[in-house]
DNA sequence: ATTATCTATAGATCTATAGATAATGC
DNA sequence: ATTATCTATAGATCTATAGATAATGC
């Protein structure tokens, strides 16, 4: 019988708790399945938590605030706005969201899609705070250099767009079975996704053809 | 007390259930749910179906085979293969996914990924064949009159792409507080991603400015 | 006579709590 | 001494069924 701290605890349940409800959803989960998730007796659940739904809505916040989840853009922060630093940027964020370690993310968004979508929002809105300024930034300076078409799509629709076809393929990446024949590996996919997402947001198919390069990002890094 | 025959009483539940579990779910569903939007007991669910399982697998049955959920593309199949029936195809499909009556669809579709995929799937088998030929026929014709850049993706792949932004903005669409601000009218982000599509497929931009009209669809029909 | 339907309820399971016990820190 | 944890269980709810009753068709 181990003792934690109240605190100690309440994160330990937090972690063991977030992959049952991501796997099938709130309604799907008895609190007996949580309690053996987080090696615990179900009572002590309730002595951290006044319900199952306050426990649901812990992983939530902890999912969050997780650092884990930020895009790790900084090199690519760090260049002078330009055309190629919006397609690096693209490039990232669909490997970004294509390479999840687990599945929790999606599946939680989907969930939350599904019910009120109050978290799916606060993700949402986190992501267009964190990463918007970046591209937006550079497809002005794409729009400057001359390398994107006179194309009427707004700026922010160019860019949730990019974002949603990346949750949509990560959607019906879910299923254990492939639901979907693509006729392509993997990374085929995403890689031709982030072609399709490229031209969509108006950048002109030469800049394209002379600049993007599938395998840059996958290049070892120098520093750590 | 109404009797009807076994056949039409199994019809009837199976109609009034959709709507229930497309909303809450298969675990978030109770048989007393069941049995109040069918209106009869729960003892008669039992009398119809073996299982609650069983029930929710009816419904997709039913979903699948419903004539209402087919494309109307008889007049763009008659069409002579081109580049602008092409353009037609994608924006009567993201159109038709976007204006969905209910949010039965989507919220099925989203469910079964989160489940097993299998019903997702055979939607998806069936959306394939029968309407990649309308699209892949366009697509060759429209590289035979050159309307197309030299794009590296694959034919399959440009379709699904376009499916997927269409499938990913409904399921953003699902709950009733919108979570994302586009700035912009519903009409006018289904149009702007029909542009993203026809990009992101391929069609040169100089097509695009001088045959696309997200208006054209709206016209009234002569025929009926 | 046959079939559809309902009432009542069994049995299992699920959330949550009360009260007892074991570990920890001063 | 205090805090964390467990065992046991209450009370509600959920799925499913048994047996009785009401409607229908020949």
């Amino acid at each position: 019988m181990v003792k934690l701290t109240a605190q100690d605890r309440k994160n330990a349940i937090i972690r063991a708790v977030m992959p049952i409800f991501a796997q099938k959803g709130f309604h799907g989960t008895t609190t007996k399945e949580l309690a053996k998730a987080a090696g615990v007796s179900e009572a002590l659940l309730y002595k951290h938590f006044p319900s199952k739904e306050m426990i649901y809505n812990a992983i939530w916040e902890e999912h969050l605030f997780e650092d884990e989840n930020k895009l790790e853009v900084e090199s690519i922060i760090k260049m002078k706005p330009s055309t190629l630093r919006l397609v690096l940027s693209v490039q990232y964020f669909i490997l970004h969201m294509a390479k999840q370690k687990n599945q929790i993310f999606p599946r939680l968004m989907a969930q939350s899609l599904l019910d009120d979508g109050k978290f799916a929002g606060m993700i949402l809105k986190k992501m267009k705070v964190d990463f918007f300024g970046l591209f937006i930034e550079s497809l002005n300076a794409a729009k400057e250099s001359n390398d994107l078409e006179n194309v009427q799509i707004k700026d922010n629709l160019r860019i949730w767009f990019m974002h949603h076809l990346s949750m949509a393929i990560l959607f019906l990446n879910l299923p254990n079975k492939a639901i979907i024949n693509y006729d392509e590996n993997r990374k085929e996919v995403i890689n031709q996704a982030t072609i399709f997402t490229l031209r969509g947001i108006g950048i002109k198919q030469e800049f394209i053809d002379n600049h993007y390069d599938p395998y840059l990002l996958e290049k070892p890094k120098k520093k750590n």
